[in-house]
DNA sequence: ATGAAAGCGCTAACAT
DNA sequence: ATGTTAGCGCTTTCAT
């Protein structure tokens, strides 16, 4: 119909009105300085003129957004997504928005959204470093900027920040333990690259584990890539060729511990008999897939409601903490069984 | 360290050097007309200063943010991720950022998010429609705000926006080609509300092909209801109590059939050598789970990049347009085998 | 109870 | 080559 192009502020309020614009302002704010009569005037003109606030020029006025902003490495892994899940739930009772991306384990992605929040788009961050990234200077520099930051479960030491994290040791460590339960001595890792935290921190636990039973794991017993389902296909085929296979794997992963399982299960290894696969996250897949894997729940939406309200303490100025939660071992079926 | 609360901006750079905050800004651009000195100079201050351009403010001045919103059910079904990152790839060639956000499939919740967002927070929206809403002023508002909207998936004839979609009629009616050729002739459907475009016209394409091959399926046969995996399991429930039970059941979701074929299995129902179960989307669990589960792919990236372009060729003015896509039947165990 | 005016940080038309 | 100024839409102090 119309062509309009140019947005209905409240100056075009005023003139219609013949006032001002500070006095459409305070009655849309229903102040109490201004009349009835008046605030009615102002509302039923600004319905029928179809206006609506300029969002961008209120957070330029009041010099913050109500924004915060996610950075997750995907929104695909169901742990990530359902962190989100805990963010916006708490994020949105105090009436703050949540802007999320994916920076989809780069380092320069990341990097360059980090740079762009930092631009006046959020009030504060929380994330969860890429796997990509082995340098923090982009996130030291969001606390330069005054943008508080708190990391969830992939974390760093040289950043100074809030973190909210599961004792991934703890957690490794308890997988080892069950498999020793099992039965299973000759017990492999996969590991992710160990610059990320809780890749690091699962490592130890298994080495620990390990080591506690009175067992040094030989070199080629750990393996070290990146998480997805094709590197535990990759994974299981190393094994399959070697001379003395492992009776476990545990996999810091769950689309490894997919990948491995289901490739040697196509290659007529029997799991969990002859072989238990174990893996890391807990994702919703790993119930239905047969054997049904077992894994480690991270209680992804409490970290994020946790990092949530951490994150608005922080606005609040409150000083950054360290918190970590305790994990829980789901035992199914991919390593319950005895060896035979 | 320092306890500077207030950002830098390009009068404090100018201050330092004595100049003007339209040179600090001609510089930080690399107009033509400023000398090469000064653009140093003022590089190299903005740098020391830790200077980072207000986007607030830019967007304000500019009115406009290089930003699209999606909105969307919730990013933990594939379908819908998929189509973000197809969104994303898109949006970030040509510099465009991407907000995302979740309607939880709640009328209220999309309704607030479209306000929102229709306050200058994006340029364009690309949206699929929450299962919840039936009503669509809030998306025609949109459209009267200035605000170009494609719909995606879920669309609706109320709204006046572009729209891409795959042949959900098409890909039912394959399925139930499917079926037949399979031997299968009592197939029931398990259809979502009806108000939701693709499944109505998945439900229409199961009539109007059960039809051509002369059975009239009875008021039993269908169901309806949300598309959550527990709705599967308490329709396969009603299924095992009927006394002529189906041959095949075509579910419109892949976590309904996935519900109810695992329900089946748990009763002792072979699956599918007694009843067939296909479902749609072909999520990627559909491939893992024993047996594989038949079902339909969106090619929801390619839509997410499609949607993503048209948004971008309508902010550039081009016409609103409707794009269908063909959708592909994904065969696997759950109804390849013969009935016994 | 209402209006005038300044200013948030930036850009750009218009001087000089 | 650089400075001045107005203005994007809003809030808010300070008048009146």
């Amino acid at each position: 119909m119309e062509k309009k192009r140019r947005k209905v502020s409240i100056y075009d309020i005023a003139k219609a009105l013949n006032t001002s614009g500070a006095t459409v302002s305070r009655a849309l704010h229903d102040h109490s300085s201004i009349s009835i009569e008046m605030k009615e005037m102002v509302r039923k003109v600004a319905k029928e003129m179809n206006y609506r606030p300029n969002t961008v020029a209120i957070n330029l006025k009041r010099g913050k957004c109500n924004t915060i902003g996610v950075v997750v490495p995907n929104i695909h892994r169901n742990f990530f997504s359902s962190a989100i899940d805990g963010i916006e739930e708490e994020a949105y009772k105090i009436g703050y928005d949540v802007l999320i991306c994916q920076s989809r384990e780069s380092y320069e992605r990341e990097k360059k959204i980090l740079n762009s929040l930092s631009r006046g788009k959020v009030d504060g961050v929380i994330a969860s470093i890429a796997s990509g990234t082995s340098e923090y200077s982009h996130y030291t520099a969001l606390e330069d900027c005054g943008i508080p930051l708190v990391l969830f479960d992939r974390m760093s030491d040289r950043v100074n920040a809030g973190s909210v994290t599961i004792d991934d040791f703890r957690g490794a460590y308890h997988v080892v333990e069950h498999l020793f339960e099992q039965g299973r001595r000759r017990i492999f890792h996969y590991a992710g690259f160990q610059h990320v935290s809780v890749w690091y921190n699962r490592y130890r636990g298994y080495m620990q584990a390990m080591q506690s039973h009175g067992i040094e794991p030989g070199e080629d017993w750990v393996f070290i890539g990146d998480t997805s389902e094709q590197a535990g296909v990759m994974m299981a085929r190393q094994v399959l060729k070697m001379k003395q296979r492992p009776d476990a794997i545990f996999c810091t992963s769950d689309f490894v511990a997919l990948g491995c399982m289901l490739e040697l299960i196509r290659n007529g290894v029997r799991v969990p008999d002859e072989i238990a696969v174990c893996g890391f996250a807990d994702e919703p897949m790993d119930a239905l897939i047969s054997p049904s894997l077992t894994s480690v729940n991270q209680f992804s939406k409490k970290m994020g409601q946790q990092a949530a309200r951490m994150l608005i303490d922080r606005l609040n100025g409150e000083p950054a903490v360290n918190i970590m939660l305790e994990p829980e071992l789901i035992i199914r079926d991919s390593t319950l069984a005895k060896k035979s």
